[in-house]
DNA sequence: CGGAAGATTGATAACTCTCAAAAATAGTGG
DNA sequence: CCACTATTTTTGAGAGTTATCAATCTTCCG
């Protein structure tokens, strides 16, 4: 009755029902920066750069604005694949900013089963609003080895009363965020698996372009295993290894060592049924 | 390859790709208006208690609040069944308040297959924020007659910035909606078919309760027909009837005429996995 | 090199869809 | 209140998709 997509044990490292998290005795924090010492602010140009490209797709960003942005990426922490991120017993008062690497929010079910219900790119902030009286709806967890940058609210809610367009940035980013769960909705409950697969391919290349994570051949880095692959569209390893033969075999896309390749852009959208319109990457001055 | 949920003929009133929506010459309210006279407000009383009911499980409210509500929903237009009541040429500056009866969020693909994304049910409010450039993002759509009341985006930010609590509230009500958004997530992309409708099921019900609309028995109105319920649960009309008639004969739940009585709730919640944690029922004073 | 994790394959069962038609229900006008 | 139509629900049969189980092949990494 169940499906077993995951192997029996713990494989992939993400929390499963079987082995609850453990409460954190110290903050999620201090945890993580006993481990990762935070690095020189030099380090991560790259990574602030993220955001500062997502966000002036929506408002245009002053010297100010930019300035500003950088200022808040200042605590830099790495964190290793698998890591749980966001689970109960962490801390409230900040929200954390990717600035490299890739991480996904998901759910699980008590017989296993685990939803992806995201994944976090470089400039995609995620906090825990989500928990109430400690008890997360979701976890969020690294795909790989990340670096994020950790924000006190305090300090987000100060940059952004002096910034107003940061403001409606950070807001039209938050709607975007949920545009693309309704089309994930969408993805999982009506089209079928090859489309459903393409779709997500041409989702992460429009988001990751926005970050300048993509090459120039349309290339992009997609660190996960086809397990993650297959609870992301809801289908079972075996049969989205299958489809993502199909991919293949039809010449489309070329996914090898975690790198997507896609090689006919033109049919591959019209497969998905994909119109980035859901990204609204055309928003300009709401 | 298509699979044809619905009949050809766009049965149920809900726009179709194929006969896309008339672009409206006035705006939507004075459309609305048109067809159906605002009322005397005295004949609300019963579903502006419904906001009140909801978002008194966030904050404790008191009487000056509570008033601030009722005056926010005064405009109250009827609309009718399957009128889809946000598309393109809608106007961006109100937000509309379910008063009484049931909407739908949801999502068209071009072969026809739509998606359910979520019901609006009284004491919800939607507005048109996920619309950029004139092209929304997904409709909604009246499930039945039902009353709403349109209040201006102006009015509703003077009464927030007026009533701090207020603001606490709506917050607290925009992250339940976005939790039940990933629930829905994770049911149609991990639980099988009894599972589904059982987990829909018992959401709404517990939904219902909070605005009054379940009775002592624990039935409650749900006014749609399995075309949608399919539409839903991502299954197909003929199977989704199929998997009803099992939750009947299991004697778990009755469906007649639109109502939902549940028969052995215990044993629904374990079918379903269900967890009304996700719906954040027990939050008091963030 | 050896083990472990990840990807792939094959065979079979289970689930879900499709097509087509019949039964039941709701709505309407006489 | 009844006849009549349109909508909605239900049934049946067969095809197609997806899951399950189990094994093999590859790749990664110490």
């Amino acid at each position: 009755m169940l499906r077993q997509t995951h192997p029996p044990a713990s494989s992939i490292g993400i929390e499963r029902n079987e082995d609850p998290p453990r409460v954190a005795s110290a903050s999620f924090m201090s945890e993580v920066s006993a481990r990762f010492p935070a690095q020189a602010p030099e380090d991560v140009d790259h990574g602030e750069r993220a955001l500062e490209a997502k966000l002036s797709r929506f408002v245009r960003l002053g010297a100010a604005e930019t300035d500003a942005l950088r200022q808040l990426g200042r605590a830099v922490h790495n964190v290793s694949a698998n890591q749980v991120l966001i689970h109960e017993g962490i801390r409230i008062d900040h929200v954390c900013l990717l600035l490299d690497g890739m991480a996904c929010r998901y759910k699980m079910l008590p017989g296993g089963e685990r939803q992806i219900l995201g994944y976090l790119i470089p400039g995609d902030i995620f906090d825990a609003h989500f928990i109430v009286f400690n008890r997360p709806d979701h976890s969020v967890a690294a795909l790989c080895n990340s670096k994020i940058a950790t924000i006190p609210i305090v300090r987000l809610a100060a940059t952004i009363r002096k910034y107003p367009r940061l403001a409606t940035a950070f807001a039209c980013s938050a709607l975007v965020d949920s545009a693309i769960l309704r089309e994930w909705l969408l993805n999982v409950g009506q089209r079928h698996a090859e489309q459903r697969l393409a779709h997500l391919i041409c989702e992460l290349q429009a988001r990751l372009k926005i970050v300048h994570r993509v090459s120039k051949d349309g290339s992009f880095d997609l660190p996960i295993d086809q397990v993650t692959l297959a609870d992301t569209i809801g289908l079972t390893l075996v049969h989205t290894n299958r489809i993502l033969q199909r991919l293949r075999k039809a010449e489309l896309i070329c996914l090898r060592q975690r790198r997507v390749t896609i090689l006919d852009y033109p049919r591959l959208v019209f497969l998905a049924g994909f119109d980035e319109n859901h990204l609204h990457l055309l928003l300009q001055e709401i």
